[in-house]
DNA sequence: TTGACAGCGTTACATTTGTCAACTTAAAAT
DNA sequence: ATTTTAAGTTGACAAATGTAACGCTGTCAA
């Protein structure tokens, strides 16, 4: 049925986006009814089978960008247009924020893309999140099979598409590459169950792979009760205060940090199963941000020394500039 | 002004595709009125600066363009999902044509795509035509520094987007690679013309170029008083008359060629510059069929043993497939 | 100078699309 | 066998989109 399902909507996507047919006449096409069109085109496009993309080299580097560039000391640096949204009210702040996911999640596909392509095989490491969600669902096109897809951490236990698990296994999937991940919650429940974990074999031989990776997509997390570390029940609020205590301003893949990018002194980061800022610090790593709730923790790994490229949307870019050294 | 137009192009596009703002927000965004970017954005489409694509690998391969693959000797043949126009007026012809030539283009641009980035360097040879004009339209999101485009025949006077000179120059802005094209015109105005035109040390020099293609898209045309090298005014209607005569049903960069898919013996094969079937048969080379007009050129063309791979809309496949041995 | 003309804004209107609630069916679960 | 669920259909409606008519303004060439 799946199978059949996927055949269905490709034929639609075909009919509506390359045909130009609208959707009624798709809808007869195919035996269907209108709704049922429509509903399948959104599923297509939400589900990356559809995508669209925009010839961007046609836009020089921003002032905006190089400054940035140059004040972290990066290697490149890429922000989406900027959006504006100074107005909105509460309310919209998800769809802000979703926005700022999939803008910087295109971004970052092209950018995945290019590398792909110029590269013919490559070790992509890859952390989770929303954003890193997105990147995955807007590469398409791309063939790369000799391309290798490696979790840098372990696995949350709510099977979310922002997973490690659905990230690697969509990257592999869109390619035709390999993936990997680490077959290991993310967070130990002790620091001596974290040693049983990762001294598995599977996990070493993944840890390895993911130490060799050719370069390291992260996302940066904030550290409040919106967080999704928090939302997931990944932390408890109990936890969430004594981070705070020790100095923690934000996260990436786990790994607690102070507003200077050092990782804090806190029993959960010896919790984490997941690289750490040495192990990444050897690695070209890019960081995504989206939102402009990420900017203290983006400026903290920044200064932290792990990073190496930086995509950003266009808000949070001009706020990121804006903070203060 | 052209850039500046550009750039906003891009932003429009962005707010808008990727975003997910709709028009009005866009306009208010940018400063322009909703008309204004409805336009833009239309423009955005046709011009290939937004391309969408559809991540077709999820189809398997269909029975009908097996059956065609192994009839003709084919390397492969990908057909497009058949439209089903059947029930059309007269009047819908030309808008069943262009979906014809953008479905067509979407998969050919789609299979070039692949190929340019499973090899590192590639020299492409195209022709010309409505359907070539499209695939360069699709080609997006593909860097190849390293490709060669180049044009296997001359130039139209009239300078049109399927010119191939246009051909080979979007190709090469679209991949980053390089462009070359025959400084001649199509068709000589008599054979001795020809000899000294083709003895140009530029036009030695790029068929040479031609002729050591790894792969070449070519399109073909039908012999009536619509096709487009009628049309254009390249041929004469008494001309048309008299490759009929002469046993002609369809033209392929100009040459000329009968049912059986030989080259017909007639003057104005005499005058075109273009490479040969004899030259063609050493290269691979790839067909694009759009449309049911072209159904006789194609079956003339897939017999001559010039062809390795086919690209073909789902309607003209079915009628190709109906059409007797 | 002036008149043709292209580009754009404004407004209005037709078409298309997204969405919802109520109803039907078919399969899955109990 | 009956209840639940999931998925689709239908009809209706609001929102978004595509188009066209008209007028303003600046540019370019006669």
């Amino acid at each position: 049925m799946s199978e059949d399902d996927d055949a269905l909507m490709v034929r639609a996507a075909w009919f509506y986006y390359v045909g130009g047919l609208n959707q009624e006449m798709t809808a007869a096409r195919l035996g269907l009814t209108r709704a049922r069109v429509n509903k399948m085109l959104a599923e297509a496009r939400e589900s990356g089978l559809v995508s669209i993309s925009i010839d961007h080299r046609r836009v020089g580097v921003l002032p905006l960008e190089d400054r940035l560039r140059t004040r972290f000391g990066l290697d490149f640096c890429i922000s989406t247009p900027a959006f504006g949204f100074h107005d909105t009210s509460k309310q919209d702040s998800e769809v802000r924020k979703q926005i700022a996911f999939r803008a910087v999640g295109v971004a970052a596909a092209n950018h995945l893309k290019t590398l792909l392509s110029e590269n013919d095989s490559l070790t992509v490491g890859t952390g989770w999140g929303r954003t890193i969600e997105q990147m995955t669902l807007h590469l398409a096109g791309v063939r790369a099979p000799h391309a290798r897809f490696i979790s840098i951490m372990g696995s949350l236990t709510a099977n979310n598409a922002y997973n490690p698990f659905e990230v690697v296994h969509s990257l592999a999937r869109r390619t035709g590459g390999e993936g990997y991940f680490l077959p290991v919650p993310f967070i130990a429940d002790s620091v001596d169950d974290k040693k049983v974990l990762i001294s598995q074999r599977s996990v070493v031989k993944a840890l390895e792979i993911a130490r060799s990776a050719s370069v390291c997509f992260i996302s940066a997390g904030e550290l409040t009760e919106e967080s999704l570390l928090r939302r997931q029940g990944m932390i408890s609020g109990t936890e969430l205060e004594s981070l705070r205590q020790a100095g923690a301003v934000g996260d990436t893949n786990g790994i607690f940090f102070d507003s200077e990018g050092r990782q804090v002194d806190h029993e959960l980061n010896e919790r984490t199963i997941a690289l750490g800022f040495e192990e990444l610090k050897a690695l070209p790593v890019l960081l995504l941000i989206a939102g402009l709730e990420k900017i203290q923790a983006a400026r903290a790994l920044l200064r932290s020394g792990v990073v190496n490229g930086l995509i950003i949307d266009g808000d949070a870019a001009e706020a990121l500039a804006a903070l203060g050294e």
